[in-house]
DNA sequence: CTCTTTTTAGTACATTTGTATTAAAAAAAC
DNA sequence: GTTTTTTTAATACAAATGTACTAAAAAGAG
């Protein structure tokens, strides 16, 4: 029998290699042999595992939705009911540096997709784990009395969505720090959490 | 002397042919050969104008700052508050067919810009034209007495800023619609904007 | 060890890329 | 008409690209 080899850690192992074009020099940037070079493979092996390079972007695209989705997904409120909502919305922005990357990353796969249905379809998760941890924040708010009146969860959802994304967009950029970005995040929280004197 | 040829309009023209082949194949469809065919040109006639890609390129992202900055500073209020705000918002957002091309440029570049400083340069403008938008909003507000009670003027601009790009970002990536971009965007002009009954 | 299959390295090939060069065409000044 | 300069077309070329192919290397089963 042959080499045993553990094909989903290569699998990740090469998709990395892909970020870490990516990163350097934008989607364009992405060559089967600039990702094999970076990987320190030989672009035979690299074809081993993924016949043709959109496998190879498809497979980068879908290692940072499931790293995203899980982060969204596993985050859990503690606190009062502000700083619990804050740290939640603070794992979409890119604040540290593995954020960034990530942050980069959504950026790139989203721009292609627009004009890759492909990308779309494999990027599109990314959306939505945003979207129902947003969802999620807006229901139990409401639940427990926090949402400030005459809001509707689900349109505080979308409106708190649109913002984070708007907000980690800008940041990206370059065009807004971490401080301000924190700031605006506060005074629309401010507007959103009815404070509860003992919760 | 030679023939008389109109550069800006030349040069405009070629930036067009670009925008095309971006929309259909995203930024990484451009090559000098893709634009001169899109344009009906030699690739000898197109690097009489420009010398490189990289100029190709700048010139796309200038001609469409130019024309976004220019739409941005020329709307005027008139109607209700209310009213009035949508409509100038309602400038940044995809909702016809002129601003989603708009829309997906700005995306692509904005993209790109990441990891190329010289986009980045050019792309910078547009966002600041959509800054100041909602600063000369937010301001105006302040003065006529219509932003809503201990509310900041800047804070609330760097607000309307990320919310209305993340709509817009949503939109472009057809994950919200219209429809929902619009309620999401009533519902925050409600809570920022007091209601005077006579204005 | 021998066999069998996976994994890898290296190379090949047709396209496409950015850029440069060349000479022809066009058009106004004289 | 001739001259002069811009504009255009066509081609050239090295480099990079996606993909395919071939044979060597590796590693466990018998």
């Amino acid at each position: 029998m042959p080499k045993v080899v553990d094909h989903v850690e290569r699998r990740r192992e090469l998709a990395e290699a892909v970020w870490r074009v990516i990163l350097r020099d934008g989607v364009e940037g992405v060559s089967v042999r600039n990702v094999a070079a970076e990987a320190e493979w030989s672009t035979g092996a690299l074809r081993h595992y993924f016949g043709t390079k959109e496998e190879l972007l498809s497979s980068a695209t879908q290692l940072l939705e499931e790293r995203a989705v899980a982060r969204f997904t596993s985050k859990q409120y503690d606190g009062t009911p502000r700083e619990a909502i804050r740290a939640v919305l603070c794992e979409i922005l890119p604040l540290d540096e593995e954020r960034r990357t990530e942050g980069d990353l959504w950026f790139a796969f989203a721009a292609r997709s627009l004009v890759d249905p492909r990308i779309a379809k494999e990027h599109g998760p990314v959306f939505d784990g945003a979207r129902e941890l947003c969802v999620r924040i807006t229901q139990q708010m409401a639940e427990g009395g926090w949402l400030y009146p005459g809001l509707e969860p689900d349109v505080e959802a979308a409106r708190l969505h649109a913002l984070i994304d708007g907000l980690a967009m800008h940041m990206l950029m370059r065009r807004v720090d971490e401080q301000e970005a924190l700031t605006t995040l506060d005074a629309h929280l401010v507007q959103i959490i009815r404070d509860v004197q003992q919760y």
